[in-house]
DNA sequence: GGCATCTTCATGATTCTCTCATGACAGACT
DNA sequence: AGTCTGTCATGAGAGAATCATGAAGATGCC
């Protein structure tokens, strides 16, 4: 291995230093670049921050729960996660695979394994990546910032604060910017796989986004309206 | 030119020998291995054979027709097809074109126009070839760009806002760019199957999709009229 | 209960599609 | 040549579909 090979970065999660410094040593052993955070709010910011390229979580944690950080990491990053667990903590295991988990481990667990999970869940990864396109965390409309990590959106350095439905609507579009998006898909997308003639919902949402990040809610020139299709949101 | 390359083969079916090596000398100074036949049910037994890049066929023939050899062709050759007609056989071109028949060309043709429709015609058919695998979803003719992912469609980098019907008209034109389609396969495509005949539609959105894309939509050079037969967007 | 949020509805404004009338042009026929 | 016929280009307008907007009702959460 030669020293121009960028080395692939893994974010270790876990509340316990003692795991975290023994799991980094082994990883570090076999040639990654290794950081870490101490509970899932901390996880998050970091993954936004240095944005590795695989992400190992404690699936419990304090401040916050490594179920609801796999969710708000999901939201816009699209590695591979996998989920560290106690062996009483089934449960928890289910339902972080329903959410995006790509495989779990449980503890106490061999290095042989630990590096077997990693290495195939990076070779799937990079497989899947070829096809998707760049992922950010932060996507930028106009003078409108809206950080995917941290759930935030900014107009001029303001944040804007929006419903949870606001925020969904705006989320899909913004990590399609400048696509154009159907009524159907992105009904189907925000409000679930069983809507899509519902096109009244869009209306009213689209109206109070506008309202809240447009210059001119008047004259659209962010959110713009595709006549008989959709919309999109401005690159 | 090295021997290594490997040249591509077409298939000529005429009824008259002389055409068939007046256009074979050409094609072959061109670069192009060049096979025969005598009529429609030699051509078609042939073209199963040699499995040809491209295929030329006189309309009327002895023993079986051009359209004809034609249908059986389709049924499971995917290369493009080239008719050639007399000057008094209209009709019969629209039934080919209609029928599944890329291009034609009017008896007397001069060789320059020969060889460009047989290298627009290769040239689309890698393209698909291409495409069918790793999706290029951005088409190209002339100044004009059309983004099939994000439905875009820009004309010297400024985005041109089009409606629906005139982007699902566009569309279908430019992935058959070089093509010649009828009226009736247009319609169909855009329209829905139960239309055909409603030339009228076409000519208005053909008219609003030159005044927007058209340097001078009084002389379209990108969306030509094929009189009689219908339209075509030049690659 | 009280509040924020989501859903539903009514109204007017806008935009698109379809239709029609007119004129230009080319080829066919007398 | 002149006339006729069919095809196409062009512009304008009616009707239908879609959209923006504000506000009221329903729902869920603390």
């Amino acid at each position: 291995m030669t020293n121009q090979v960028v080395k692939e970065t893994i974010l270790i999660v876990d509340d316990d230093p003692k795991i975290v410094a023994f799991i980094a040593r082994q990883l570090r052993a076999d040639g990654y670049d290794v950081k870490s955070a101490m509970d899932g709010s901390e996880g998050v910011d970091k993954a936004a921050e240095i944005q590795p390229n695989l992400i190992l979580m404690d699936i419990s944690m304090p401040v916050m729960d490594g179920i609801e950080a796999l969710v708000r990491l999901r939201e816009w990053y699209e590695g591979p996660i996998i989920i560290l667990s106690a062996t009483d903590e089934e449960r928890k295991k289910v339902e972080a695979l329903d959410k995006g988990a790509d495989d779990y481990l449980t503890k106490p667990f061999g290095i042989p394994e630990l590096l077997a999970r990693v290495r195939s869940a990076m070779r799937r990864a990079n497989m899947a990546h070829h096809s998707s396109s760049a992922d950010e965390s932060v996507v930028e409309a106009g003078d409108v910032r809206i950080d995917l990590a941290h759930r935030t959106v900014k107009k001029n350095g303001n944040e804007v604060s929006l419903t949870r439905t606001e925020y969904e609507l705006l989320r899909y579009l913004a990590m399609n910017a400048g696509k154009v998006l159907t009524h159907r898909e992105l009904l189907r997308e925000v409000w679930g796989p069983e809507y899509g003639e519902e096109t009244e919902y869009l209306r009213t949402f689209v109206k109070q986004l506008r309202r809240k990040l447009e210059q001119d809610p008047a004259r659209p020139t962010l959110l713009v309206t595709q006549p008989g299709l959709g919309y999109r949101l401005t690159a």
